[in-house]
DNA sequence: CCCCCATTAGAACGATCGCTCTAGAGCAAC
DNA sequence: GTTGCTCTAGAGCGATCGTTCTAATGGGGG
């Protein structure tokens, strides 16, 4: 009951840090503190459940972490550009290390482990569709709600992984403004919760999901 | 001589699909068709020299496809768009197991390989310098041109992730609608060599990416 | 022809892999 | 006190890891 989410939490510290193959289960013994023993009677499933656990955790947490970020600020695109500066700064300020587990994993076990990839694949489900969600929550149209989440967590996750590569916050700050110009380009994308000042020729588009 | 090129080749294929850490000796042994002991000849430096060639290598070959692809189109911000799509069709062509090792690579082993992290970083500064160049020679100021490739690569390998852990071209598609939108918003980046109608202050946003 | 050396070929090394198994510690119920 | 059960603890399993080592092979220069 606490030992499980100690199990979890070390293991998604680890596939963060070095990914899953690299990831033995000594090694997360040691971080977890718990023997062997207890990691397989809590995850009967080895170490394929607890990467599964962990990647459904990480998923839990950070899908709130993009709508905090950005409901700070009137602007959605001053939002996201400040969003990718606090990553920036966040992951010089972790010596480069920090990264969300499920983009080190995803890309490492896609043809390998078909049931990682199948969570992975939920996860990323499951934030496309909060954030889509929160978009139009914000006045785009569920089509440009959904392809602004999709554009966003992609150029997230390349900048991270050049970021890590190249100790450079660069990738971080150059993906940052590029998706504040295109959230820019997006009708509707400029007032938050006050007046609604749709643009006058951008409202017809196509809503799509746009219900909610 | 010939021996050598079929074991880099032979990395970089299982570095683009698995990873680093997932592949064994043994495993590029078979697939090289060539005994460990040739490997070992060949690469003194063992497994880490093998992955720094194949990275090295395909870092040489990655170099011109954005460009190539470009140039295909007159309007920058039609060629962005048409380069993400020709790689989500090619990602889907190949099932989904397309993709560049550079990217699945520098995340497992950005903190725990040192040398490799290095070859990662040199193999993306050689591409953010040709791509910048290439996008400078298109008309976009210096500064422009950097942002713009750091913004694409990224965008790029993130949406690679995401592609393949969802198994759907739509990652793609979307962060290239988004990039296409960024470009078209930096001044001068609308007319290749041919005539220049750049628009005069930054044209007309009102259909964002619809060139298509 | 024979020697030489680059290369091939794969056996073998210790270490570690993911995982299973047994032994016992701790605690609640009766 | 004893029974029953969850969980801890780690030794041990066969397999595979990256690497080293020795032996055989093969083709060009004397």
């Amino acid at each position: 009951m606490e030992t499980d989410k100690r199990i979890v939490n070390a293991m998604a510290e680890l596939l963060r840090v070095q990914g899953y193959a690299a990831t033995g289960i000594q090694q997360l013994a040691r971080a977890a503190k718990a023997p062997t023993g207890s990691i397989y009677h809590h995850f009967r499933g080895g170490k394929r459940e607890v990467a599964a656990a962990a990647l459904r955790q990480t998923g839990a947490v950070y899908i709130q972490v993009l709508p905090m970020l950005l409901d700070e600020h009137a602007d959605l695109a001053t939002g996201v550009e400040a969003a990718f500066a606090a990553a920036a700064e966040d992951i010089e300020n972790t010596g480069w290390a920090n990264m969300c587990p499920v983009g080190t994993v995803t890309g490492e076990i896609a043809d390998t482990e078909p049931e990682l990839r199948e969570v992975a694949a939920e996860v990323l489900t499951s934030w496309v569709e909060e954030g889509t969600r929160y978009l139009a929550g914000r006045g785009l149209s569920g089509t440009d709600a959904r392809a602004l989440t999709y554009a966003l967590i992609s150029a997230l996750e390349g900048a991270f992984i050049l970021a890590r590569g190249q100790r450079s916050t660069e990738p971080l700050l150059a993906a940052g403004r590029a998706m504040a110009a295109y959230t820019a380009t997006l009708p509707a994308g400029a007032s938050p919760s006050s007046g609604e000042k749709v643009g006058p020729s951008g409202a017809d588009f196509g809503e799509g999901v746009g219900g909610f």
